[in-house]
DNA sequence: TGTAAAATCACCCATTTGGGTGAAGGAACT
DNA sequence: AGTTCCTTCACCCAAATGGGTGATTTTACA
C-alpha cells in the first residue's frame, strides 16, 4: 500500500487521534487532521491526500457533506464517511455525493482498513463508471479481448492515439496496430470511435 | 425504498437469521438464503436480486469470491461482502472482484442498513444512461457550440465516419469536416476519439 | 437594411488510421 | 517435441482524418 497519505476530518479530538493510532497500525500515514471545514479546505488546498475520511457531523452541523460536496467538485479524491448517524435523511444527503464507503462508529481496525482498501482499488480502477472490467467485456464477446486487446481497447477509450499508446507500452506503432486490428475484429467495428460507442453500449 | 429484493450468502445459519431479521427491521426484503455456493447459484438462476450479501467463507473455503466473480461474469448484481476476515491476502482476493462494500463481523444493524443504501445508490448512478445537452456542455466551453457542431458531436459520440454524417445531413463531407474543425477547436482536441473522451468526462 | 455569425462547399496537403500479409520469438499445454 | 496462442514487429497500400485557406449563401438580429 506503499504510503497512502489519508486525511481525517473528524472534530472530536479523542476520536481524531484514535482513528490516527489505527492508520498508523495498518500502515497509512496521516497526512493531517482537521477538526473543522475551514481547517479540512485549507489543507486540501495545500496538498491533495490519496484518500479522506469523513466526519458528517463538524461541530453541530452536517459540515462533512458539504466537504464532500466540494471534493467532488475540485479535488475527485476517494473519500469515506465516518459517522455515528446513520438515520435515512442523513443516509440519503450523503449518497448523493458518491462516498467510496460509509463506516458507522463505534467501529473497528479491521473495519477501517477492509474499507479503505476496498475504496482505493475501486476509486484506482475507474474513477467514475467503475465498470471497465475485462471479464464483464469478455462475456459479451464471441471471442475473448487478450489482456493487450483490452489495454489498448482502455487507451483508445481514453483518447490515446496509436503513437501515444506505443510510448505508453514500450513497443511500436507496428504492434499497437496489430492489437487494434484484433481488437477490431473481436468487437466486430471498423473505428476506434465505433470501438468507443460500442464499449459505452457494452458497459451500461 | 421500495421492497429492494437481498439475497443472503452465509453458511452459519444463526447468522443469517441475525441479517434476516436486521433486513427485516429496515424494511428489506430477503429474497432467499443460501447456506453454500450450490445453493446460491441456483437462487440465481431462478430470480436476480437487487443486492447480495455475501459471506466469503463458506463450509471452510472461500467461495464467496468465487461466487463474485460469478456474479460479475452473468448477473451483474451489486454486492457486499459480509465476513470476519480482513486480512490482507483475503482482502487483495476480494478486492478485486469490485465489491460495493465490505462489511465486518460483528456489525450493526447501522453497519447494514448505510452501506446497503450507498452501494445501491452509487450502483444504479453507475447505470445511469447520460444523455447529451448542448447547454450543459457549453457551460464548460470557453467557446459555445453551435447546433451544427452540436450534431457533428453527438454523431461522433455515436461512432459514425464523416461520410455516414454527411449523409445523415444531406450535406457534403468537406461541410462536415468544417464543423469537426471547429469542434476540436472549441472542445481543445486534435481527434474524434479525443473529442469523445473528453465529451464522457464533461458528461459525467 | 446592414452586418455579424453560421452554414455550406472546394481544394490542397500531411498525418493517421485501417486492412492485408507475413514472420519470428516465447509461453503454455499435450 | 509438437502445437497453439499471444506478442512483437515489418512493409505496403488505401481510406479516413486533421489542418489551412478561402469563398458563397443563409440566417439572425439590431
Amino acid at each position: 500500500m506503499a504510503n497512502i497519505q489519508v486525511l481525517i476530518v473528524e472534530d472530536e479530538p479523542l476520536i481524531a487521534e484514535d482513528i490516527c493510532e489505527h492508520l498508523s497500525n495498518v500502515d497509512y500515514s496521516v497526512l493531517a487532521i482537521a477538526y473543522n471545514k475551514s481547517q479540512a479546505l485549507k489543507v486540501l488546498e495545500q496538498q491533495i491526500p490519496d484518500m479522506i475520511l469523513l466526519d458528517i457531523n463538524l461541530g453541530g452541523n452536517l459540515d462533512g457533506i458539504e466537504i464532500a460536496h466540494l471534493i467532488n467538485q475540485k479535488y475527485q479524491v476517494p473519500f469515506i464517511f465516518l459517522t455515528s448517524y446513520a438515520h435515512k435523511s442523513i443516509l440519503d444527503q450523503a449518497k448523493v455525493t458518491w462516498p467510496m464507503g460509509y463506516i458507522v462508529k463505534p467501529f473497528s481496525e479491521k473495519d477501517l482498513f477492509s474499507s479503505i482498501e476496498i475504496a482505493l482499488y475501486n476509486f484506482s480502477q475507474n474513477a467514475r463508471p467503475h465498470n471497465l472490467n475485462l471479464e464483464r467485456i469478455n462475456q459479451v464477446l464471441l471471442s475473448p479481448l487478450t489482456e493487450k486487446e483490452f489495454q489498448a481497447l482502455q487507451d483508445i477509450y481514453q483518447g490515446l492515439t496509436n503513437k501515444q499508446m506505443a510510448e505508453k507500452q514500450f513497443v511500436t506503432v507496428n504492434t499497437i496496430k496489430t492489437h487494434l486490428k484484433n481488437l477490431y475484429d473481436k468487437l466486430e467495428v471498423g473505428s476506434r470511435s465505433e470501438a468507443m460507442a460500442k464499449l459505452r453500449n457494452l458497459i451500461t
